[in-house]
DNA sequence: ATACTGACCGACCGGACGGTCAGTTTGCGA
DNA sequence: TCGCAAACTGACCGTCCGGTCGGTCAGTAT
C-alpha cells in the first residue's frame, strides 16, 4: 500500500517532482486542501519547501495539477469498467462489481476527487464531470438503454435514474466502509463482492416477494 | 432560509453565544473545520474573537459543542421519520420520502455531520453513529424486518443491506444534488419527490421486466 | 455605596502559514 | 572539461492563525 498508487507520469518528471506529487496526493486525499501545509508536503516528500515552488507556482496550482492528472488517470481506467458483452443482467452485475473494485483499488484518488465533486465550486464540478463522472454515467446509462432495447429492462424506468441507483449504492458503500464496522446492524455487509451481488439482486429483482410489476401510485 | 436552522437552545444562551453558534454551524458546514478561522466566525457572528473564548475554551470545543447539539437535535427529529403505520410498501415509501425531505430541510446540519461521519476519526464516528446514524439504520431495519414477518419482503434479503440501499440512495442524491444539473443524463432527477418515488419503484419492484424471483448466481 | 458576576472588547503573543530570493549543487551536451 | 540550465536549498518576509490578557461595563444582590 506504499508505492505505486498515484497519477501517471506523462512528461519526464524528476524524481523529486514525483515525490512531491505522491506526497501531496496522499496528504490532500486524507486531510483536504486546508488541512495540509506546504511544509508538511515538503517534509513528507523529502524535499525542501522551496523546491515545491520550483515545480509548482502555488499551493492552488499543485492541488490543481493533482486533481487534473488524477481525473485524467481515472478517466482512462474507466475504459476497463464496462468492456464485456453478454446479457443485460450479466453486464450490469459486471459493471457494478468492477466499479466497486475500482473505487477501493484507487481509494486515495477517488477520495480526493469525491471531496471536490461533492463540496467543491461549480467550476471544479463541471471539470470533473466532463472528464470522469460523465463517462461513468454515460457508460452505465448505455447499459440500461440497451437493456430497454432488448426488452429486458422495464420500459417505464428512466435509464439515468437507474444509473444513479447503482452509482449511489457503490459510492455510499465506499464512503461508509470505514464506519460500517461500528454499526452491528449492517456489519454483515463488510465484504465488497458479497455486497455488490446482493445489491444487484435487489435492484434487478426488487424487494417484494410477489412482484406485481410495481404499479406506480402517488 | 436565514434564521432558524440550528441546534436547540437547551440552557439559557445569551444572544451573543447563540449568534456564535449559528455563525459557526453555517461556516463549518460549508468550509470544514480547517477552512474556518475564529476571526471569521467572530466577524460573521458580530462579536469579538475574545468573546468566543469567553464562551468556549477552544476552537475544538466550539466545534465539538456544535457537533453534539446538532447530533442530538437530528436524533430527535428522526423520531418523526417513521411514525406511520399501513402496509410495508407504504411505510417504506413514507420513510424514504420523509428521510429525503429531512436531509434537504436540515442540509446545513446534515452536511456538518456527514463530513465527520465519512472522513472523521474513529471516536467521532462512534459518537455520531451511537446518537444519530444508528437510530436511522435501526428504524429502517425494523421496517424491513416487519416486512419479512408479514411475508411481503423477500426472506432471502438481509434487512440491514436493504436499509443501506435506501439510505445510500438518499444520501448519494443529497450529496450529488448540487452537481446534477451539470449532467444532462440525470438532469431529469432534479425533483426530490419524483426521484424518491422512482427509487422506491425500483427497489420494491426491481428493474427486470420479467421478475423471475431473482435466483442468486455467482 | 459596595462587592461581585458574566458578557464583552482591543491589544497583543508565539508560531505556522504561503510565498520569495539569492545562492549552491547536479546532470549533461558540446 | 567546460558551461549552462535545471534541480534544489536555507534564510527570510509579511500575514494570519489560535489563544491570552488586562480591562470596561451593565446588572444585581447586599
Amino acid at each position: 500500500m506504499s508505492s505505486s498508487q498515484s497519477a501517471p507520469a506523462p512528461a519526464g518528471r524528476s524524481s523529486g517532482e514525483q515525490a512531491i506529487l505522491d506526497a501531496a496526493v496522499r496528504l490532500f486525499s486524507k486531510h483536504g486542501f486546508d488541512g495540509v501545509s506546504m511544509r508538511t508536503i515538503a517534509q513528507e516528500a523529502g524535499v525542501s519547501k522551496s523546491n515545491i515552488y520550483h515545480h509548482f507556482r502555488s499551493k492552488e496550482e499543485l492541488y490543481l495539477a493533482i486533481m487534473q492528472s488524477s481525473a485524467a488517470w481515472l478517466s482512462e481506467l474507466v475504459d476497463t469498467l464496462a468492456e464485456g458483452g453478454g446479457s443485460f443482467e450479466h453486464r450490469l452485475r459486471a459493471f457494478a462489481r468492477a466499479h466497486m473494485e475500482h473505487l477501493f483499488a484507487h481509494a486515495m484518488t477517488v477520495r480526493l476527487l469525491l471531496r471536490e465533486v461533492f463540496t467543491g465550486g461549480e467550476k471544479w464540478q463541471r471539470l470533473l464531470i466532463d472528464h470522469v463522472v460523465g463517462d461513468i454515467v454515460r457508460r452505465l446509462r448505455a447499459i440500461f438503454e440497451n437493456g430497454q432495447a432488448e426488452g429486458v429492462l422495464r420500459s417505464d424506468l428512466d435509464p439515468g435514474l437507474c444509473a444513479m441507483q447503482i452509482l449511489g449504492s457503490n459510492f455510499f458503500y465506499f464512503q461508509s466502509y470505514g464506519m460500517m464496522k461500528f454499526i452491528p446492524e449492517v456489519a454483515s455487509a463488510r465484504d465488497r463482492a458479497q455486497y455488490s451481488e446482493a445489491m444487484a439482486d435487489i435492484l434487478l429483482g426488487g424487494m417484494l416477494v410477489a412482484p406485481a410489476t410495481a404499479e406506480r401510485s402517488s
